[in-house]
DNA sequence: AAATATTACGTGACAAGTCATATAATTTCT
DNA sequence: AGAAATTATATGACTTGTCACGTAATATTT
């Protein structure tokens, strides 16, 4: 049993191994950890959330936007911003009014309390970030983000474009 | 209007571009473009969800193992794969069992309606990771896992050392 | 042998994303 | 001007992931 047992942990270590040099496995444990790290800090900064985070920051550092605008920076899908944003409203981070100009668009902008929450949370944050520098170098950091570039980009390629041109071959 | 908004579209759109180069804001849109591509794929190859792929295929490569090797390998938590299994034994790709030598172990093994989900899938995920081969080189892979190793290293170091170690400067 | 600590698993509660689809407002085309 | 297309937002349904905590089984210590 023990013999069996052995061989079949080294296995699952080689296993492991392996798929460490996967890209496409990687990315969802080092999201993950981002994510979790992200909130711990700010637990620390007076407890947002990472959606309410990253949207007061963008209001302070742009001023009021539409919904489309927030995703857009954020890169993410509208309907994330569009559940968040009535609870952010409620507890007095941001207003929420109808465009004048076009009555589709709804213009957001921080209120008070939303500045309040926002100068607490970003030195935390900032601290963060300061700590990343410390450990990657500007350079290191550019050809980090141009294979998050190189790698998004075929991530968006159509499905069937990359079988095909593989088929091709 | 035409003015105002025009400089609004500028700076939101210099704030999007300033943000690319934050690895925190790039990483969940590429996690979630890799993850939507994923699923595409294994639409075309059968209809397995992530999770079901992910485990059929280390199943396959290792043999049978517990819930606990199997979220080890995946870098993912145990509850996880222990909320995902019940329902794969019963669509019959993997069956359960009570390891006789260790009452607390869960035995996790593929089943044939497993190996016919994963036959039907390997080759188009395979043809996916050949197409990434194709956009970055062997070496470039090294580089980009380095990359993440450190990355995820910075991310498990304890909130209040990160804190610390900079104030401490 | 009994008490204590550890480990494996299950489960509830939650966050952050996606996609698809509906609706209303605005633009564009004829 | 009216019809058709586009755009902004809202909302339902779903997946992937976490953490915390409970329980049962095993391992360790005294």
């Amino acid at each position: 049993m023990t013999k069996a047992s052995e061989r079949n942990a080294a296995r699952i270590a080689a296993r492991r191994a392996r798929e460490g040099y996967n890209v496409f496995s990687r990315l969802p444990a080092v999201y993950a950890a981002s994510r979790s790290q992200g909130q711990q800090f700010l637990q620390l900064g007076g407890g947002l959330s990472i959606v309410e985070w990253r949207t007061l920051w963008d209001l302070h550092e742009v001023g009021p936007m539409t919904i489309r605008d927030l995703s857009a920076i954020q890169r993410a899908d509208h309907s994330l911003l569009s559940r968040a944003l009535p609870a952010m409203a409620r507890k007095g981070y941001v207003t929420m009014r109808r465009d004048d100009g076009d009555g589709r668009q709804t213009i957001v902008e921080i209120a008070p309390a939303g500045r309040a929450a926002y100068d607490c949370a970003a030195p935390v944050m900032a601290r963060r970030r300061a700590a990343l520098r410390e450990v990657f170098s500007e350079e290191e950091i550019a050809v980090f983000v141009g294979f998050l570039d190189r790698f998004e980009e075929f991530l968006r390629t159509p499905v069937e474009q990359v079988l095909k041109e593989e088929s091709a071959k």
